[in-house]
RNA sequence: GCGGCGUUAGCUCAGUGGUAGAGCGGCUGCUUUACACGCAGUUGGUCGGGAGUUCGAAUCUCUCACGCCGCACCA
């Protein structure tokens, strides 16, 4: 076996490993081997902007996917993580336009036109699609890399479209005229979920109107946005307002724009707040969701004075047509001073909807837009709130169950290019009723081959409005047969191609609209599967089959709504059942000082730069160990250090076991067992659980907290520095032996690394050799395949002889050694010292061989009469006495301070547990467990003082 | 305004009724032949404030304060 090298080089290992497991298809999923024996585990990753590049969020995200997806193979599962990316259609289009527009390749969008730029950011996918991707292969990332998918491709678009015409069959799609929330900066309409509320330093401008039939009576109205006056069509009050209630029916002079003072309505209407502002309310139908309301009750005129774009257009008069709408502002101000209608501006602080994504104000607007009534929310409702699926942290339950239970249609259109393009094609023609039926069935059935009942079903059609459940006998059903003509709109819903090329045929025109992305997102679990709709077709899917619904999903509380609860509603919806068992929930990365990471801080650290400097194993067990579940990440770089030199501890360890020589993995000997290798196997057994029980539990950070003290702490600190009496010594049988017991640890800690570190326990599994003894699919190719480490059982414990106490006799060993050291450390000696043990009772001679070495201590002297010099330093340890013989070099005065503060601390102790004992509300009421607690408590510290005392007498 | 989460050592966090912990940092010493990305030692906290329950509270209850995150939102 080649020697390691003097030190680890991950950048090297880490690209060959890597390339290895893809050669050998380490992490392609075969649902042929799913059986009762071998069950399946599935995950999903929730797919990344095809523009994306990797920040710190991605890195936690897919580290956990990947921990779970790594174990659940060690337990001998098939596993398929199943990777992709997303079109993301907003996003996506901004970035390519932009680009273009900074290369001066273009000046707007419409200088390609519609195809012209898709097929420019098709160009921009293929080129940079896949940079992410790449990037994930660099984190280590176990994904099945052949089934990856883009939510645009060619299958995944035909998911979509199926699903849109099954909805819109459903009647839950409609089109319809709505205020939205609109992007003037991006120019299309958003869903809520994308509006975030920020709050604003404002003006409040006060004007008043003059009630025309009362002229000398005036009102006071108070607004932030001036510049929409013109397109007010009433005045509201609420009518049980005293103040105004008999003003109801009459009417106000409207003072923008000033050629057009139309006259305005008061209207009552219950909507108005009277406490608030002066209880008067201008009512601006367009551009105000809560005013179009009440025009809609009061059947009010609806003027919309701007532009999609934010420009305010003709009807908002000569003075503020063609201006910007903030520009606007302030000039409508100035024009109600001019007119004396301004009563005051003040400063006001308000909240005001922004585009999450474009980061301006977004605008209430009127227009046509197509909604979906949320399918499956019922069941998506119950399977959360009765714990058949799992969140964790199970809060976040609370949080979705809330927002199932007040959702509103979700606006699914986007104006924009870069998406899938709603399958709907209307026209609108003159004729008679059995014009329009002979169309319909010309549409439906006049096709070159025979139209099969699978057709007919992928095609909805509505008449004016009104939707037929079947297009196949949609012209029979209506009864009305006059030959009147008429003005008809036929609109078709169709994703199946010759419907398609017969609508264009007949001059229908397509929707120009696309679906919001997260429309394609939410079938992410199915479609990526080979979904198709078609019943048939999948029950005999062996993807679908075997993985679906998945076993785990991970990602962020911020996406809960966009995409998580949409997900479980198609899950049922299509599927008939959950599409994830269990959702973990991330926290947000922060930096250290607890802020957002965003690019305009530039406080996020490039990944690919921490992976250069210190390791991908190294970033993910940093990250990891400082990611506790249920809580944002405080991002700092220490803690990748912190997992660079835990790599380097790793190294180095399996470094000196190679270094001892023998044959690797020897059995072990009972017969030969110290009560350090027990100590060990001991320790190994409860590292084992804990870690095992924290990923269950998707703790982690313990996990991860759970091997850094077992492998640090316990096992390089004190197992291998013990181990080191023997493995210097004389005794080749006993060196064998704790050569086959580190074996053994070592062979179990590279196995419970792995998930967190594949890279580093990899190169050491095959490097030590721990795979040689292996079948090739549980651990001889690969430590991916080892089995996952189980405790050692009862009987194990037993063959090895092994009992739960002796893990205190090697403790009061190390115990001892920590006393021995701290004397060294108090009188400053730092080379070979003589000690001497007076010890409690006899001890091996290998036990204090041990102690000797840890000590490092020349000689160990055993004294059971041994009686110091008057002020020799001393300490009590669990084996007795121990004491550092400073011949000529003693410090009485420092030696006396030093026990004395152990004295007054011994003293204080006692006195606690004495007092406690002493109080019999205290011993009458607490249990007899506690109560011998506190007794035992008593005794020892009592014990302990009694020689403390001595001690200091001896010192004089 | 409603809801959630949090407040423990300088920092990041464990600890959910019975002797306050870890890692990092700080300080001191150490070229000990696996590792200075290391080893050894050591410093450091009236557990956010107050009240209550209890023999006993970091832990349970109430209350206040502060911070973060959702949701709602009135011109």
């Amino acid at each position: 076996m080649p020697e390691l090298d003097k030190t680890y080089s991950p950048a090297e290992v880490e690209a060959r490993i890597y390339q290895r497991w893809l050669d050998d298809k380490c992490f392609e999923a075969d649902p042929a081997r799913v059986s009762d024996k071998r069950p399946a585990y599935s995950i999903v990753i929730p797919p990344p902007n095809v523009t994306g590049v990797l920040h710190m969020g991605h890195v936690l995200n897919n580290t956990i996917q990947d921990i779970l997806a790594r174990r659940a193979r060690m337990m001998g599962k098939e596993v398929l993580w199943l990777p992709g990316t997303d079109h993301a259609g907003l996003a996506t289009q901004n970035v390519v336009e932009k680009t273009l527009k900074k290369e001066g390749r273009i000046k707007h969008r419409d200088d390609l036109g519609r195809e012209g730029l898709i097929a420019k950011i098709w160009e921009w996918k293929d080129k940079h699609g896949d940079i992410i991707i790449e990037q994930l292969k660099r984190l280590g990332a176990s994904c099945d890399w052949s089934r990856q998918r883009f939510t645009f491709d060619d299958d995944y678009n035909r998911c979509v479209m199926s699903v849109f015409v099954d909805l819109y069959k459903k009647g839950l799609i409609y089109r319809g005229k709505r205020m939205v929330n609109w992007c003037p900066s991006s120019l299309t309409a958003l869903s809520d979920e994308e509006v975030v509320m920020k709050p604003q330093n404002a003006v409040m401008y006060h004007f008043k109107v003059q009630v025309v039939e009362e002229p000398d009576t005036w009102l006071t109205i108070a607004t932030t946005r001036p510049e929409v006056i013109p397109g007010d069509t009433a005045i509201a009050v609420n009518p049980k307002d005293e103040r105004y209630a008999h003003l109801i029916g009459k009417h106000v002079r409207r003072p923008l724009p000033v050629e057009n003072q139309a006259l305005l309505p008061i209207v009552g209407d219950e909507h108005v707040d009277f406490t608030f502002g002066t209880g008067v309310l201008k009512v601006t139908p367009a551009h105000d969701k809560a005013d179009f309301e009440i025009a809609q009750r009061h059947s009010l005129p609806v003027i919309d004075v701007m532009h999609p774009n934010g420009v305010l257009n003709e009807l908002a008069g000569q003075d503020l047509g063609g201006m910007e709408r903030f520009a606007a502002r302030k000039r409508a101000a100035e024009l109600l001073a001019e007119i004396g209608s301004l009563v005051k501006e003040e400063p006001y602080q308000n909240n005001l909807g922004y585009s999450e994504r474009a980061d301006v104000p977004i605008e209430s607007r009127l227009s046509e837009q197509w909604f979906l009534k949320y399918p499956s929310v019922k069941e998506s409702q119950d399977v959360v709130a009765k714990g058949e699926m799992k969140f964790h942290p199970d809060r976040w339950a609370k949080v979705y169950d809330h927002w199932l239970s007040g959702i509103q249609d979700w606006c699914i259109s986007r104006q924009l290019w870069w998406g899938h393009r709603i399958p709907v094609w209307t026209k609108t023609i003159m004729g008679t009723h059995a014009e329009v039926n002979q169309l319909c069935i010309e549409l439906v059935f006049d096709t070159e081959k025979q139209t099969s009942e699978q057709e007919i079903d992928s095609i909805g059609i509505s008449i004016n409005g009104t939707r037929f459940d079947d297009a196949a006998v949609m012209p029979y059903l209506d009864k009305d047969e006059s030959n009147e003509i008429k003005e008809f709109t036929i609109q078709v819903c169709t994703a199946n191609s010759r419907y398609e090329a017969n609508l264009n045929k007949n001059g229908f025109t397509q929707d120009p609209d696309v679906l919001d992305t997260w429309f394609s997102s939410w079938l992410w679990p199915f479609a990526t599967m080979g979904w198709t709709g078609d019943k048939e077709k999948d029950s005999l899917n062996p993807t679908l089959k075997a993985f679906y619904p998945t076993t785990d999903l991970v990602t962020g509380p911020d996406i809960i709504f966009f995409w998580v609860a949409r997900m479980i509603m198609a899950g049922f919806e299509w599927m008939g059942e959950l599409p994830f068992k269990n959702v973990y929930f991330t926290g947000i990365i922060r930096d250290k000082q607890g802020r957002k990471m965003s690019k305009s801080l530039g406080n996020s650290p490039d990944p690919l730069d921490l992976i250069a400097r210190y390791s991908a194993d190294a970033l993910r067990f940093g990250i990891m160990r400082g990611a506790p579940l249920g809580q944002d990440v405080l991002f700092d770089e220490k803690n990748v250090e912190l997992g660079r030199n835990f790599c380097t501890k790793l190294w180095n360890a399996a470094r000196f076991r190679q270094m001892q020589g023998g044959s690797s993995e020897t059995e072990i000997n009972p017969a030969l067992l110290s009560s350090d290798d027990k100590w060990i196997l001991l320790r190994l057994n409860t590292a084992i659980s804990e870690v095992t029980t924290a990923l269950e539990d998707y703790r982690f950070s313990d996990a991860a907290a759970a091997l850094y003290r077992f492998f640090w702490s316990e096992y390089c600190d004190w197992y291998i520095e013990a181990s080191k009496a023997v493995l210097q010594g004389g005794d080749e049988k006993r060196k064998a032996n704790t050569l086959a017991v580190i074996d053994f640890v070592l062979g179990h800690t590279l196995r419970l690394f792995h998930p967190f570190l594949p890279f580093i326990t990899e190169e050491l599994w095959n490097g030590m050799g721990f795979n040689a003894d292996m079948p090739g699919d549980q651990g001889g190719r690969s430590i991916m395949t080892a089995p996952w480490p189980k405790p050692l059982d009862a009987d194990e414990l037993a063959h090895f002889g092994i009992l739960p106490e002796d893990e205190k006799t090697a403790n009061d060993k190390y115990e001892t050694v920590v006393l021995g050291r701290g004397l060294k450390s108090t009188f400053n000696i730092n080379k070979k010292v003589r000690f001497v043990l007076k010890p409690v009772q006899e001890l091996p001679a290998h036990e204090i061989e041990v102690i000797r070495i840890l000590l490092n201590a020349e000689p160990l002297d055993i004294a059971p009469d041994f009686s110091p010099t008057r002020g020799t330093p001393s300490a009590l340890t669990p084996l007795g006495t121990i004491y550092l013989p400073l011949d000529g070099l003693i410090d009485v005065e420092a030696e006396r301070a030093r026990v004395g503060k152990e004295v007054a601390k011994a003293e204080a102790e006692l006195e606690k547990v004495t007092s406690k004992l002493a109080d019999e509300n205290f011993t009458s009421k607490v249990p007899q467990k506690v109560l011998d607690e506190h007794q035992q408590r008593k005794t020892d510290w009592e014990e302990k003082l009694a020689k403390l005392r001595e001690m200091l007498t001896a010192l004089g």
